[in-house]
DNA sequence: TCAGAGGCTGACCGATCGGTCAGATCAGTG
DNA sequence: CACTGATCTGACCGATCGGTCAGCCTCTGA
């Protein structure tokens, strides 16, 4: 704890980081204006904008290690033979996303439509929609495309709502119902 | 049709209804500003504010059936005396409005937790914890807690994406979603 | 001692938003 | 003809947004 205040300060970023995920996670990325994150951090709006080029670049780097991990879950979707095999392997990895990243994917508390479209997340589009696909076990009935998705938005969007469950009670939950309710490939 | 163009008309306030669900259907309700609607109409701004005393009213008048049902819903499931019947009138009335509403529901577009706020919706918010808690099957295990949660987000968000597919087929498959994920309630 | 670099600020910018207002236009009525 | 009420417009308002900029302060090293 340091006594001076005037002292510059070079964790200034680090602080912003962390009082921007706040209020991302309260208020979402769009509900959250710079000043807003400005006033949690305690100096100007300015001075976010000195750290970081423009709003998004925050976004960018706090959704980063979440991407990485999307990024990752793809390749090994994409290594698998079977439809069935590829179906289990996206329904267990996205699980372990949903409740790894549970803070941050509540940053964009269904703002996908919007965000989706920004160059950050350029290429997530593309992998939702091979997620998706691997999920429906390569079928294309209406049944299976339906279930696919409505399971896959249904974990996006209230996976941050669960604060008083552990990683494992989440999980868990999240994984059983998967394995009920995804209709197994035809082969 | 009229060749007339100067002639006032007072269907405009219709005419502004059907713009706005058109807006609010592509680019959601918070995305639509008032001059996109009075252009998509052919009016002015204040033409749309003659008729509508503020942006909300537009949506409150939209939403208006929608909301009445999901009221009589409500109804119809406090009316059931046991969990299982409970939870059987909530999955397939709520299948249901899913699929009849699904043009407005997409107005929402993930602007749920703000709108729920918004005096319009203002009991919307203790309608959806009962809706949740009979999806539940009235229990507090967490597993039937989120199963509940993902199911009827998971279908609110994505219902107005399945454009192809008639109100049987999409009603189908989100029924069979139910049955197969919902947990039957213990006794 | 002093130049310079890093860190930061207040003032400001243009764009957009929902909403207001005085007044123009026009049909109908007496 | 005069008047009224409904419809509609353009101009304007205050608030908020993301972002820019000139310059100030403090610390450091030659």
């Amino acid at each position: 704890m340091l006594i001076l205040m005037a002292r510059p300060t070079p964790q200034t970023h680090d602080e912003i980081l962390a009082a921007a995920a706040r209020r991302f996670a309260a208020t979402g990325y769009r509900g959250t204006s710079l000043q807003d994150i400005a006033t949690e951090v305690g100096c100007s709006k300015a001075a976010v904008l000195y750290h970081f080029a423009n709003k998004e670049a925050i976004l960018t780097e706090l959704m980063a290690p979440a991407i990485e991990a999307l990024c990752s879950l793809d390749e090994r979707i994409a290594e698998q033979h079977g439809p069935a095999d590829a179906q289990r392997v996206a329904a267990e990895g996205f699980v372990d996303l949903a409740v790894r990243f549970r803070n941050e994917i509540a940053f964009l508390r269904g703002e996908f439509p919007e965000l989706l479209q920004q160059p950050v997340f350029a290429h997530i589009q593309q992998i939702s929609e091979r997620l998706i696909d691997a999920f429906a076990g390569h079928s294309e009935r209406a049944s299976a495309r339906v279930t696919a998705l409505v399971l896959l938005a249904g974990i996006a969007e209230t996976c941050g709502e669960f604060a008083d469950l552990t990683d494992q009670e989440l999980g868990d939950a999240l994984l059983g119902l998967l394995r009920r309710a995804l209709e197994p490939p035809v082969h």
